[in-house]
DNA sequence: ATTAGCACTCGATAAAACCGAGTGCTAACA
DNA sequence: TGTTAGCACTCGGTTTTATCGAGTGCTAAT
């Protein structure tokens, strides 16, 4: 797109300024008032019509006033939009006191969640941190009963997973000992892809006649490995959505809310902007985003990192129209918060 | 409320039937048709007359056909409804698929959740088997790495719960072992109100300089044992609300809708619930269901039973006019698989 | 007791009338 | 040449009016 004159780039920000407050098309008559430029209402119209031709605004029908286009919204969210932390500041405070006494990382998240969906009324996803490549740290099997051993996994990131196996008959303690020092000694450090065929050859020849017992429990551990690394996604106020009416009748909005819950659509925007390496915040308007059905929305996502190398990702789904200054600002301080909270537990 | 002729009868489940099918208000002329009563319309109506003020069935305004109130649904539902065994049946075979490869409770009772909402086309919720009062069954400290114990407890059910405890300077293995030995005399068989203040003085005594990282380590069995007896409800197609139009404008339904993510309301449902002995079935049209927001909704709940005694809810949530002979015929068939599934795992 | 007939009610839907915000264009002005 | 006042025009939204028809209650006949 062409270089717009300064004076057109301030009748776009006002515009968009003010639809994002009032959802209303904006006329000329509102902007000849709205900003400091002074210049008249007949003025303003010629800039407008201007600014329709090149793409950055449009009209809903010949008698109203304008509304910004996708790419109206990407100028002004590169680069019209101005920092406005003191309002942020406040939240900041709020949002502390609700984290304060969480341990475990899934409440947590879920907590994170909800509150952001609360302070912004837009939808929110987030996922925990994940590791690249998940490593086996140590692993323990105790006689849990006659017939059940437990297995307890801990991986990357002290992610302790459990599994319960079956033995047709009790082993002797110090079976279970001599089995799980072997495993160990083979186990710690790998990751999934280490665990090759032939390591579990060698493995299953010095168990002897474990061999078969070796093998169920070797199951769970790969079973435990995965559900690790799989992408867990808790999303939080996916029914303020409603609170849009321009995305759509019901009809639209209940297939969108049939999607969030089955998350997969999440997954692919959790793809996304794992790929996009920046570190930064990003923001999909309408279209941009990499899936479908959501050409009334806009996302906003967020990478936030572990020490370790662990990435996650928070998004704010909500409509075009949204608070961007809010929703980027908050995520920009809320990554910093959950850098220091997951540092600090380390 | 007085008892009604056998006509009223045949009459007021005609109608029932009828609005459950169309959601329309049914006029009389209908009746006289769909029945084989072989009555005029203007007959109905004079019977439709009484049965309006004896208050089973009602006018939505003046020149409208009739809807039933609660109370036609509950006569309905306690009385007239007949089984329908043939078409259930298909489903369960498809049940039974999604249900096969299944391994932790939480996966599957989210899948549970998940088929019957596909099924039914209403909201559902599952909660875990729970127990009335949890019991330690075993405990199990490792040192994980200079500063971290690993405390796994399992609970009755089988329900494993880790606690990663930081101590500040590392423990040998002995000792370790030593504690592990002396809380598991003292905890194993206990419930949360055998664990008094008296037990923890002699367990400390016994622990000698540990006695801090045994508090710390006993605080990590409290708390796993209080998250294994908290009850998790989880929920599954509640966006299928919106698919209701005369549950209300989108303001009734949005509330609705958050209430059910906020799960608390749920949690008043399952209570209400489990204190109704009765292993049954229960239906609670309207405001009959113990909590708010749900005038215009039915809720139809089972429970089912582990052999250990413990037990979940299932729930249906629906629009009043919500098909109940297909959802009442689905949950039995549902908890009896339950308890197959549960019993041929245990 | 049942039924045919009829006047009446009232929500839902469609058609018509009206309003006003906003536009584009023209002509005058600095 | 850029800006502005003025004006006719458009068109979605709202209100008003008209129309329709399903369904009722009541009466009188069977």
């Amino acid at each position: 797109m062409e270089q717009l004159s300064e004076r057109k780039m301030k009748i776009l920000q006002a515009i968009v300024a003010n639809y994002l407050e009032t959802g209303e098309p904006v006329g000329s008559r509102t902007i000849s008032k709205y900003t400091d430029l002074n210049l008249s209402s007949a003025t303003i119209r010629n800039e407008m019509a201007d600014l329709e031709e090149s793409g950055y605004i449009e009209q809903p029908h010949t008698s109203a006033g304008r509304i910004p286009t996708d790419a109206g919204y990407r100028v002004y969210v590169d680069q019209l939009m101005q920092e406005r932390e003191t309002e942020v500041e406040g939240m900041r405070q709020e949002r502390q006191g609700l984290l304060e006494r969480v341990d475990r990382m899934e409440v947590m998240l879920k907590q994170v969640a909800k509150v952001l969906a609360y302070n912004t009324n837009y939808a929110t996803m987030i996922t925990a941190p994940q590791f690249q490549e998940i490593r086996v740290k140590f692993l323990q099997l105790t006689m849990v009963d006659e017939d059940h051993i437990l297995a307890v996994i801990v991986v990357d990131g002290n992610v302790i997973k459990n599994q319960l196996i079956t033995v047709e008959e009790p082993l002797a303690n110090d079976e279970v000992l001599k089995l799980s020092i072997l495993m160990n000694s083979f186990l710690q450090g790998a990751s999934l892809r280490d665990i090759n065929i032939e390591m579990i050859q060698t493995m299953k020849v010095q168990a002897g006649i474990y061999a078969d017992v070796l093998d169920r429990i070797l199951s769970g551990v790969v079973e435990a490995v995965k559900s690790a690394d799989e992408r867990q996604i808790y999303t939080s106020g996916t029914t303020n959505i409603l609170k849009y009416p321009e995305i759509g009748d019901i009809e639209k909005t209940s297939v969108l809310l049939e999607a969030l819950e089955e998350k997969n659509i999440l997954n692919q925007l959790v793809d996304e902007t794992m790929n996009h390496n920046d570190n930064g915040i990003q923001v999909y308007i309408g279209d941009e985003a990499p899936v479908q059905n959501m050409k009334d929305l806009s996302v906003v996502t967020a990478t936030y990192e572990l020490q370790e190398g662990a990435k996650g990702t928070i998004g704010i789904i909500g409509p075009k129209r949204m608070d961007y200054k809010k929703v980027v600002n908050t995520l920009k301080n809320l990554t910093i918060e959950l850098d220091e909270i997951f540092n600090k537990k380390k």
